[in-house]
DNA sequence: ATAATAAGTGAGTAATCACTCACTAATGGA
DNA sequence: TCCATTAGTGAGTGATTACTCACTTATTAT
């Protein structure tokens, strides 16, 4: 795991942050074992073992463990939940001729298929811990329902009334699109990630699937 | 948690299972604490407290706390992958003049979310802690390679024949069907089990989802 | 160059961990 | 009734836990 990756990670509202080798080290290494052993697993003495770090190292910048957890999840989840969807896609669909329901699920789900590839660990960590963190579990509802949710809705709603999709309770809609590409997305790379996998093909499958299962 | 209940769900290959009241407790305490914290951040001691038991008891009846947690997984990853389905669903279907595919995905959904309702707190540990303990993730693999998946590839494949679901890798298939259906479960009771839920419609739509996206 | 601040250390600490064991209480078959 | 087996106990164990603190080393601003 590279600097560059994790300052790309933490970086929040533009702010740059700046980390010693030894901060990057430690949480390089606390991402890796979290992701291996889950939170209460982990053991903050093997954290600065892996880091080549004292152990006291880490508590000099993170006042506890759930902080230094926090400090890998708070980033992971902005970054998962505000996709390029909401900054560029949605823009693209409704402020130029849009093109049709397909181009859009491909694009998002390329998008967020090469951002699970490139952050699997933490991928897993959120999907282990947020249950039992309530700080996670907000996070993830914060970012999901202020910057996700509308953004989708809006979409949705408008190929609706374009007539391009059933009609259908919002929340229902949502769920049935994003089940599958999730559900592939897990497969794909957490649960049988070592499986020789026909990307393009499951793609084009999966939207196929979905594009006919939400007809009007 | 009713001694029932546990009898119920211990019992496997027809064994009955003879549990004094403060086993019961134990195994009840740990559902609960399990699902709530997660193994790892379960303590022992308070898993005999909950139980009003003494420590020793729990380690008189198993070994160590992960014998524990999988007298607990293991009956309940084979009740969840060994449904009503393999046994009966299949059959009928087939020895049977079988019925639609709709009428086969409601009867299963069906029965899935109704055992999902009753064991909420099980499906919640086999989730949380499949990742991190290779012996559940073997358990989950024997139960679903040898009961689930040949029996849903018998009865895809037989629909497929019959021209009503389209021709895809049956891998692809099988995760488009239950992707969806394990979204709503996921959702109707470990996600937000407290919103008001039509779960006949929501079921409906799911079917019409699903049946429509597969269509050959 | 110097002083001020931040980064890093590692031995130490109280608390908690899973687990043991010598023991008593309850159960069931003869 | 007696005995053999099983169930249950709780104080005690060494290991490990997250975290502290007095200290040294490195970095930065002036």
């Amino acid at each position: 795991m590279r600097e560059s990756y994790l300052r790309e990670l933490l970086k929040v509202d533009g702010q740059e942050i700046r980390l010693t080798e030894k901060q990057a080290n430690i949480l390089a290494a606390a991402i890796e074992i979290f992701a291996e052993k889950g939170y209460a697993g982990t053991a903050t003495s093997e954290i600065a073992k892996r880091a080549g770090v004292a152990e006291g190292t880490i508590f000099r910048h993170y006042p506890a463990k759930k902080d230094l957890l926090l400090a890998i999840v708070k980033p992971g989840v902005l970054k998962l939940a505000v996709p390029v969807f909401a900054d560029n896609m949605v823009e693209n669909i409704f402020n130029r001729e849009f093109q049709g329901f397909d181009e859009l699920l491909r694009t998002f789900i390329y998008n967020r298929l090469d951002f699970a590839r490139q952050n699997v660990a933490i991928l897993r960590i959120v999907l282990q811990e947020f249950a039992f963190h309530p700080e996670i579990k907000m996070i993830i509802e914060e970012a999901f329902l202020e910057k996700v949710y509308p953004r989708i809705k809006q979409t949705v709603t408008g190929f609706q009334e374009a007539g391009l999709l059933k009609e259908m309770p919002i929340t229902t809609t949502v769920r049935c699109i994003v089940s599958p590409i999730l559900g592939f997305i897990v497969t794909r790379f957490l649960l049988n990630p070592d499986a020789e996998w026909d990307e393009a093909q499951e793609v084009e499958h999966l939207i196929d699937f979905i594009l006919k299962g939400m007809e009007a």
